[in-house]
DNA sequence: TTGTACGCGTTATCAC
DNA sequence: GTGATAACGCGTACAA
């Protein structure tokens, strides 16, 4: 086995200094045709290839993104992924994955296992629990030192960085405008808590739709769920909680804020007997592999995910190129009143046969 | 902004030597409990954190592993790095993502990229286009430079390496003597083209099950199809072969070699005026949440993917860790004579609705 | 045209 | 008990 070849070790072979090699294989003019030539055989035949690492320590910066998710068995999530990949891959960047499965102390600790020298910047979006606990400390701490953040879909306005977000508002907006337009009269809205700030505002923008058409938001018609544990092992508690709440109302329309409450909704107004979308029209937030290919299919408000990875990667990149050339401009640490940037990409709504 | 703070720094703000804040902070007792405290007190004051970067080049390993898929936006394959993120960081190492999405090149831009320091070692699962090509010299190549590397479920036996794979010929036999045990006479088999390992296999599996029960195979009740094309586009033109296929013969059992084909399957055989799992019973090899959330939901061989992610990372740091110690004993290369380990994942038949 | 020296941040070894 | 030095691998300003 040929171990990695070095610098110095073509130069020891060769018989000349470090410098001249290094020099021959930058292709610096400096060094005669001669020798440039032998050393690039030279290594080319041993296939060098400069060590990343020292690379980092001398260039203080790794080329790296650190990524850090609550969770990534989970499509959204992994399409986010896939976006920052592309543009980071495209633009000379690796990608570190660390996950905080919704916990708040390992959001904290992969954060400090990164920060220190893995990585140029981060691309997170918050857990849960740090949702619930409102503590930003460690995200503030972070871009004290000089490392750069770019929050996705969950954010936050205690921290001040760039933001990629859906218009959850709007796209709520424009789901249930579209019921109604369909001919809904009591439209039902399955959520989540409000902690979870995609469902506060995706619950906003169900009443101000509602508002928008002179109806009367009945908070009846409003199914708010749990899901502080872990859902997968709660299915049945879900059909149950969903069934009872089909029972006790009217419902014409449900709207529900992911695709698990909206297939999930399906099935229990299926099982007791309403037809979609003839009785009961669905659409829901978020467009992953359950909705194209739940029966009936389902109509959704698509997120995008990603465009949200490509959106954040790009953003993050400039910023990490920006402040190497305005560090050399200014070594002053004026031009930190920085203005931070929030993309808001559109939600479009894809018919399916869960709507007329 | 206060930027990290360095050993140096700390040395020259206290007045001491770098060598005395590496062992004070490293609680040698060769330094004196007086400046041992004030020199902890001042580093935890100004949140010291030693450079990784500087400690990876310092030990030339980088405590992270390097995974290599084909594609995220995937059920197994997420579950794959939960499992290895898992073990990983419990274990103290950082996980850096790649993917190659099926192509051949980006699968070795992708590996030389990472292998040049970065990471201490590979897990990853081969692309189709290399599978196709045959051409697997970057995975010896990168073995040969001493990076270690584990292959999962895609593998292949060209290259020396532990390998973590799913008992696909057993998991298919026990999923078609399922199907044959509830009553099926005619079962199809809707599979991949043979270039895919895993597919070979589960068509093999399907066959022994078959001949073990004195069934002649029908070829005619194979269908291969081919999804070297990107198959989220094709989605119609699949369910128009399966049409085909259900119209010309005669089936009541269906098996599938993954969940998208058995949910497709279902879906046409329904559309044709089918009852599951009255007059056709389905399974679906993988277990995702398609089958869960599809309606009858699918009984499916589960593939444990996030087993089959613990078991690639135990056994990639096991080594890793091994071959540190053994380094220091023989300094020889006699030692290359390793054993390469190859685990099989036992799959589990989950049943649910779409079998009787 | 080529080589020397230095620094990135750390630790281990050896000298004082 | 403390400090100086070397080394990990690289690039570059400067000296020869």
């Amino acid at each position: 086995m040929k171990r990695k070849i070095t610098l110095k070790e073509i130069a020891q072979e060769l018989d000349v200094s470090v410098s001249t090699v290094s020099k021959a294989l930058s292709g610096s003019k400096e060094i005669s045709e001669d020798t440039t030539k032998k050393i690039q055989a030279f290594a080319k035949l041993y296939n060098y290839k400069p060590n990343n690492i020292a690379l980092s320590l001398k260039n203080r910066k790794t080329k790296t993104i650190g990524i850090l998710i609550p969770e990534i068995v989970h499509h959204f999530f992994s399409t986010v992924i896939r976006g920052i990949e592309l543009v980071a891959n495209r633009r000379g960047y690796n990608v570190i994955v660390g996950l905080s499965n919704e916990s708040f102390t390992k959001e904290i600790i992969n954060m400090e296992m990164l920060a220190n020298g893995s990585i140029d910047g981060f691309i997170l979006s918050i857990s849960k629990e740090t949702l619930l606990k409102q503590d930003y400390h460690h995200f503030n701490a972070t871009i004290n030192q000089g490392m750069p953040i770019v929050m996705f879909d969950r954010v936050v306005n205690e921290v001040d960085c760039d933001k990629v977000i859906v218009d959850d508002l709007n796209g709520s907006v424009k789901a249930v405008n579209k019921l109604i337009e369909k001919g809904c009269k009591n439209i039902a809205l399955i959520t989540t808590m409000d902690y979870v700030s995609v469902g506060r505002l995706r619950t906003q923008g169900y009443i101000e739709a509602l508002e928008q058409n002179k109806i009367e938001a009945n908070s009846n018609l409003i199914l708010k769920i749990d899901d502080r544990l872990d859902v997968e092992n709660h299915l049945d508690d879900l059909e149950l909680e969903m069934e009872q709440f089909f029972k006790i109302n009217t419902i014409d329309g449900v709207f529900a804020v992911n695709e698990l409450y909206a297939v999930t909704a399906m099935k229990v107004a299926k099982k007791l007997g309403y037809k979609i979308p003839d009785d009961i029209q669905v659409i829901g937030f978020t467009d992953g592999v359950l909705s194209k290919h739940a029966s009936p299919s389902l109509t959704t408000v698509s997120q995008h995910g990603q465009k949200i990875g490509e959106q954040s990667a790009n953003l993050l990149i400039d910023r990490l190129e920006a402040s190497n050339t305005a560090y050399d401009k200014f070594s002053s640490d004026d031009e930190l009143e920085t203005d931070y940037i929030k993309v808001v990409i559109e939600t479009k709504i894809i018919e399916r046969e869960s709507t007329k």
